[in-house]
DNA sequence: CATTATTTTATCACGCAGTTATAATGGTAA
DNA sequence: TTACCATTATAACTGCGTGATAAAATAATG
């Protein structure tokens, strides 16, 4: 099926092309040209022309591409037109967040459940979820058929709870933790380290001094 | 004084190294090799030396590089030696999180103040921080050199916020919002989009299955 | 203490992948 | 039917990652 394999650089790009398209939607543009999108988005031309026809022609000479096809076609590629079945381990701020943010349940995502170790936070219900505890963690799983654990725990108990999901046949781990975690290759995971985040910024901020500031 | 410039690569990494060496510190580890660190690390000894070299001979021939000598570099060269003045706007859970991880502080990110526009959260401290009106932003930011606004609104908020901040002297947005923010050259965006993390998780997960399910 | 073997970095060089630019092709619209 | 537009396909370029080699320091040995 999958002859050639799609480049982690323009997989990653994909989301932001899906973005502004929706917004295209939104605004009712029915088409759009590479170029046209090139100034809006900030990228060149080029680039959108050659991501896309990873995936095979989607554009038609002289016309540019249908904006809402293109978005049916993104969504499919990111397999988001689909449902997958998603938990919370951390009923924290950031798990609650999570749980809060309403649009990932319109992609596709649905929270299933959340958990904690706190039995304060026990038997809590964020948004129609009930706050469950880690023992159940594996029952859970297995019944509910979950695909995705955000993990929104400290770095301490990560590795103990990977361990768990994999075990309980989890597929992949979206891991807010600030550790990386060791588990078997057809699981999937894919880090937000925020405080790495951070200090790319802040990096940035200091170089940028550098380069005003050299004046004196 | 900045000769060279240091490709966008290297210094994604940086933050990774600096966290495997924090832990050999504590570990009591006083010298490694890039040999034992690429085994730890799963990177290439190469691809270490390499990134190293880009700021000067950190190492030592028969020797390898001092752990802690090498950990307080790495942290000049991102700049999280000196401290860093911040404010988070969006009092939330997900501005809340932040808020609450202490180790940010460690790092000499020090939270000034939170900002919201809902009522009923003004007044309310978080962390020691009170959480004020949006209102005052202006003469806050300059009252308190604040350098970086970590901004956790809603998009159709995020760029009005935005400005305001350029105008009031920000340097760098630690960007949530799910929206591009357009900035003069000399301010600092840094984006933190989780849906797209969440949507690159999901082709994976996607490609994953075509990948282990195509014997049928 | 001199000498040699070993360790390990710094530097160089190559190849590949990712990005940008150009040429060729096909569709649109007047 | 023709001029124009915008894609697809191809080519050139740039930069990143990896492996190899030379240089330098450490550790071992007599």
């Amino acid at each position: 099926m999958a002859e050639k394999e799609i480049s982690k650089a323009v997989i990653a790009r994909l989301p932001r092309y899906y973005r502004y398209l929706g917004e295209l939607m939104e605004d009712g543009v029915e088409r759009i040209s590479s170029n046209d999108l090139s100034v809006r988005m900030r990228v060149t031309a080029s680039q959108i022309r050659q991501d896309l026809n990873n995936f095979g022609g989607f554009g038609q000479q002289g016309y540019g591409y249908n904006v809402k096809y293109l978005y049916t076609e993104i969504a499919k590629i990111l397999g988001i037109d689909r449902q997958h079945s998603l938990i919370i381990i951390g009923a924290g701020n950031l798990g609650q967040a999570i749980a809060n943010y309403a649009n990932f349940e319109k992609r596709g995502f649905l929270i299933k459940g959340m958990f904690d170790i706190n039995p304060r936070l026990i038997g809590l219900v964020v948004r129609g979820i009930e706050i469950r505890s880690v023992d159940d963690l594996e029952q859970f799983v297995k019944d509910n058929d979950v695909q995705i654990a955000a993990l929104t725990i400290p770095k301490t108990k990560a590795p103990e709870i990977a361990d768990r999901l994999v075990k309980a046949g989890i597929k992949a781990i979206w891991n807010f933790a600030h550790t990386d975690l060791s588990v078997p290759d057809d699981v999937v995971v894919e880090n937000v380290h925020l405080s790495e985040s951070l200090m790319r910024l802040s990096y940035r901020v200091c170089s940028m001094q550098d380069k005003t500031g050299q004046e004196e």
